[in-house]
DNA sequence: CCGGTTTCTGTAACCGGTTACATCACTCGG
DNA sequence: CCGAGTGATGTAACCGGTTACAGAAACCGG
């Protein structure tokens, strides 16, 4: 790999003036900019980026953690990211904390080799994030409540959940479950509060249930699904807190034979791809602008050093599909 | 922010000791390491990885590239690459492609930030993976084939259209409609070609027919339904270069009261979550585990300094669901 | 042709680490 | 008590760029 003073050599200047011809700045004559470019071309010549880096004490990327990839949430919240980050000309570095033990520890070295990094949902503690912010370095949140002064991009939740549940109780819904643990997750526990708060205000049926759950995947969906059914203890909708569970849970009901929405109505959130052949009633978050805004955020605090916390809200959109709606066809024709 | 100077100072010894202690390497007095990590406590001193990486001249990085993340196709590969690539305790960069006219110098630039790269797909030319080459930057292909002496890791392709075809020819197609774009992409010219070697080797039936679409998403494979029932020109089953095409295709078939699999069967390729509640056959592909390979393989290729090229091939799956098939039931019941 | 600008180029210090080699202290057998 | 051998530590040269500052060259009006 030839160096800066390879091409400094063969075009017989110093390296100072290839470092300028290189970096395009002012104040080269033409004609030896045309030798350097020359004997850049020569050498096949590309300025390490490391070099670069440690010069100018910057890295030009910008890291995110997210717990995985698998579901399509964080994939395309990543992308709106990557897409933004990319268009600042900023590299993006990926960490996924799921099942991994050290995850604080790839946290910290992550963030000693970018200038920036977001952070999605809980796959941090409070501490480290504090402690990163403590140390200066440059943040966001994303999906999850702001800490201390740190940054913070989220879905709007309490507000739709309402929206969700009022158009339920407008259904007919009167009992209802809603299956998901608001422990583990904000966001979770932000919708969760939103239906008993839609149920307060309308002052009418039975307060909402809660099944707590380990996994918001089909799995646990099914299993919740199969104790109701073994009890024979169904209420007039079951309100999942993501897509997966729902489409467990809307799964193991059908293959019993049980009427979606004739006899139960089910909802998830997110919108994701298989709800919409499942005809899951949903709502649908902004996911990519998630990731965008946080970009846009970051870049914000690390170029401009802004210093007052700075808190995005995104609206999302509720979508009615045939498990929660008794005016669409339950089912479309074969 | 300290720099390994501070800490020297700070605890009586030379940068020499300091780096020695940070790196845990050997022939440091037990007294002396506890003075300079002390020093280095109370200064908070995380050594830079700048200065790490450019004095060790090695990144401790792979990029990926791929075309897009909003399938859950090349998620699951980058997923799977990540978990692989933590273990060896690499950092993981990303890029996409998708829409970015200056794709191939983005490449290039990833390049200079690690120590390799993965390259998924058709993202970037032939002439600029050879160019990478050249320049003696590590590479693995993944679901594209080899190029000059560069490693690939592919999925089966041809045995398993064979197989499919088999399957659908069993089940008395006789003519078959291939869907997608053979040129476009060398993965979908091995199904093609897979096809119609079942074709040939069952000596049965008419010619399987191609019909190109551009994009492989659902909006092309409803256009693609729309148009052969505007005809009245349905074959015995649609072959679908992916799940996406064959989605769309089968819900607009279904809208207008088509009997899949009873007057025509459609199938996919992947296995997308949302092909099982449509009750889409498909092909399933390891995805995460190419992620996997491909990692493994780079690494190889920048620890070991293995020269002569390696090339993977994956097995495939194949899922038969209610989409093809008379005896399964076409519809659970509600 | 000269002095004062202006424009270009070079020197050298720096960014923050790693490591070959020199040096120094200490141990130990003869 | 000395010299060899061993182990711990320091010195200084790197890695490959950027950039402040100094100095040289070109330009220009008088």
């Amino acid at each position: 790999m030839p160096t800066i003073r390879d091409v400094a050599r063969q075009a017989g200047v110093s390296i100072a003036t290839v470092s300028r011809v290189m970096r395009e700045s002012e104040g080269v004559r033409d004609a030896t900019r045309v030798r350097v470019l020359a004997a850049a071309a020569a050498l096949e010549y590309t300025p390490s980026q490391l070099g670069r880096q440690l010069a100018e004490r910057r890295h030009a990327a910008n890291g995110i953690v997210f717990p995985d990839l698998s579901g399509p949430y964080y994939a395309e919240v990543v992308l709106g990211y990557e897409a933004v980050a990319a268009e600042l000309r900023r590299s993006v570095l990926i960490l996924s904390t799921h099942g991994r033990s050290d995850a604080e520890a790839a946290v910290r070295e992550m963030a000693g080799r970018c200038d920036g990094l977001v952070i999605l949902g809980r796959t941090v503690s409070d501490a480290a994030v504090l402690h990163l912010a403590a140390r200066r370095t440059k943040l966001v949140l994303v999906a999850r409540p702001p800490i201390g002064s740190v940054d913070s991009v989220n879905a709007e939740n309490h507000a739709s959940a309402r929206t969700l549940t009022q158009h339920l109780l407008s259904e007919g819904v009167r009992t209802l479950r809603f299956v998901g643990d608001p422990v583990a997750s904000p966001d979770v526990a932000e919708r969760w509060e939103g239906v008993q708060a839609a149920f307060r205000q309308a002052g009418a049926g039975r307060i909402p249930e809660l099944v707590t759950v380990d996994e918001l995947d089909e799995e646990s969906g099914a299993a919740v699904a199969t104790a109701a059914l073994a009890t024979d203890d169904l209420p007039d909708a079951f309100v999942c807190a993501n897509d997966e569970l729902a489409l467990g849970l809307l799964g193991q009901l059908k293959a019993a034979g049980v009427d979606v929405p004739g006899t139960v109505m089910v909802t998830g959130w997110d919108d994701v791809m298989a709800a919409r052949y499942a005809g899951l009633t949903t709502v649908r978050q902004p996911m990519r602008q998630l990731g965008a805004t946080a970009a846009r955020l970051l870049d914000e605090l690390i170029v401009e050093e802004r210093t007052e916390p700075r808190h995005e809200l995104l609206q999302t959109e509720l979508v009615i599909r045939s498990s929660s709606s008794r005016s669409t066809s339950p089912k479309e024709p074969t």
